[in-house]
This record gives C-alpha cells, sequence and structure tokens, in this order.
DNA sequence: TTTTGTGCAAATTCTTTGCAGACAC
DNA sequence: GTGTCTGCAAAGAATTTGCACAAAA
C-alpha cells in the first residue's frame, strides 16, 4: 500500500514537469484520486468535490484525469458504459466486483499474471503489454448476508 | 470450435422456445451470430446485413442481440465506450487484443481458469460467477511486420 | 502578460425507448 | 386477427470539445 500523501506528491511532480498548472480545484481533485482506495468514476469524483468546490464542473474533471492517463498515474477500468478510475494503483491488476453490493475491490495480490502472460505467448505468440480483468461475484460481505 | 449450422439452430430454437417470432432480418443477424469467428459490434453489424436488408435498422440489431444476452446465448465483451459480441462462444472466456490491427481474438485455450477462481476464494474469499478478461499487446502476424 | 485551466453549453458516440405501421403466426 | 417486431426519431447517458473568461506563473 502506498503512502497517500507520498502517492499525491508524485501525481503533484508528473504535472510539474508537464508543465501543468495547479488550480485549487486539480489539487483536489489530485489528492482524491491518490488518497482514495475506492475506484469512483468520474461523476462520483465530482459529486464527492462538489461540498467543498460548489463551482467545479465534470469537464474539469474529465480533462485533469484525460492528463494523468497521459502520464500512465492513473488506470482507467473500463466496465459496461462506465470508466472508473484507480489513482493509487495506476498499474494494470485484477478487480473483484460483487454483483450485490457493488464495490470494486482490488485483486492485485492475485500472482498468476507471470503464468497468464507466458501462456498467452506460447500458446498464441501474442506478446501482452498490459491487461484488464473483472471477476464479478459475491463479496465476502454479501455472501455472510450482510 | 462449434458447428456453426449448428449454432444457428440452437440460437433459434432458444429464441422459438421463448415465443419469439422470425422476420428476416433477425434470421440473418443470428446466422450472422453464429458464424461469426470475429467479435463485432452493433455498428458492424449493422453494416454487414445492411448491403442484403437496406432497410434493416440499428435499434433492430440492439433489441435481437438484448434478447440473446437475456438468454445468455450472446457474450458481450465491455471495450472502452464500445461493446462486441460473441455469438459463437457465449460462455465468459479470455479474449486477445492487438493495439496494432485491432484484431479481436479468442484466447479460450488458456488454462488457469481454475486456479484464479480458486485464488480467489482463498485470498479474498470472493465467489466468481464470471469473468471479463482482455489482453492488449501485438498479434503474432504484427509481430512479424505484416 | 502570456499561457493554461475553467465552466458552460453544445456536440459526439453508443445505446435505449416510444410509437405507429408491418409482419409472423 | 392479435401480438410481436420493425424502422424511425427522439431520448438517455457518458464523454469530449469549443470558446470566452479566470487564474497561474
Amino acid at each position: 500500500m502506498t503512502d497517500p500523501e507520498l502517492r499525491y506528491q508524485t501525481l503533484v511532480e508528473k504535472l510539474q514537469i508537464r508543465g501543468s498548472r495547479f488550480t485549487s480545484h486539480r489539487l483536489a481533485l489530485l489528492r482524491l484520486l491518490a488518497v482514495s482506495e475506492g475506484h469512483p468514476n468520474a461523476m462520483q469524483l465530482f459529486e464527492s468535490l462538489r461540498p467543498q468546490f460548489p463551482t467545479i464542473s465534470l469537464a474539469t474533471v474529465y480533462k485533469t484525469i484525460s492528463l494523468l492517463k497521459e502520464e500512465g498515474e492513473v488506470l482507467e477500468i473500463d466496465l459496461h458504459n462506465d470508466s472508473h478510475y484507480d489513482g493509487n494503483k495506476p498499474y494494470p491488476h485484477p478487480h473483484l466486483i460483487c454483483d450485490v453490493c457493488g464495490i470494486i475491490m482490488d485483486g492485485d495480490e492475485i500472482h498468476f499474471k507471470q503464468i497468464i502472460h507466458q501462456e498467452i505467448k506460447e500458446k498464441f505468440n501474442f506478446q501482452v503489454h498490459r491487461e484488464q480483468m473483472v471477476f464479478y461475484g459475491v463479496c465476502e460481505a454479501c455472501q455472510k448476508g450482510k
């Protein structure tokens, strides 16, 4: 687990190098993305920031996310007609999505990645650069009927 | 590999049982989905059918796909703002997408599925019902510079 | 003061929906 | 005949874009 403050600094530095400027809205969004353990979509980020920044717009959220994606500092998770973002762990990793409560969990402790890439290389002679794995099912809490 | 004609019959039967009716447009779409080795999206299906059925509409394509999804006879692949469909192998299976030529290939001969589900069960106590795995990279043909 | 970021609204893209007429059965 | 399917056009939802103004450096 990355230290959130450290992660925030990284995001700031990446944009600094790029020559980007820092508005209060943008800094707040960076912090939110750096800290967030969840996997918000653009609307959720927008709604999270709105109480503190009532004039912020959804377009600004998209535009800043777009910068961070270019820098490889935000991972986009393509779900059905809905993109979610992970600014905390920007490298591809599996996600577990509960059909009952909708939670999106990280499955980054799963260690089959090398094996799979190897198998794909051998069977299909296909060179994997990145992957997106989403597992749908029922999370522990929902199984226990909470 | 399923026999395309057999697969077509299965799709027809599924809709028959359901009490659906068969227009020429719908039958042609079923055949296209059953036969297709590729992974077309709605627009591509629409364009494939249009030469033979100039009056067909995109809405009809979506509506019939929707029926087949309900019957579990079409697999939807959620890509970035773009859904592709597999009516040939409707069960979840990995896909390999070439960043160069854009081809979507089946990776259904990859045998790590049981292992992964087991690992997810053990590590997260998460019960997997279905999954979507997409691997992006460079296909054999494009590696060879064709 | 120059360049980039912002909010707004309009435009895009993909998909769904409502409806009157067409067609399957 | 009657109930479903169709094409069309409009509506929705997520995302992008153009632009004049605001703010950063």
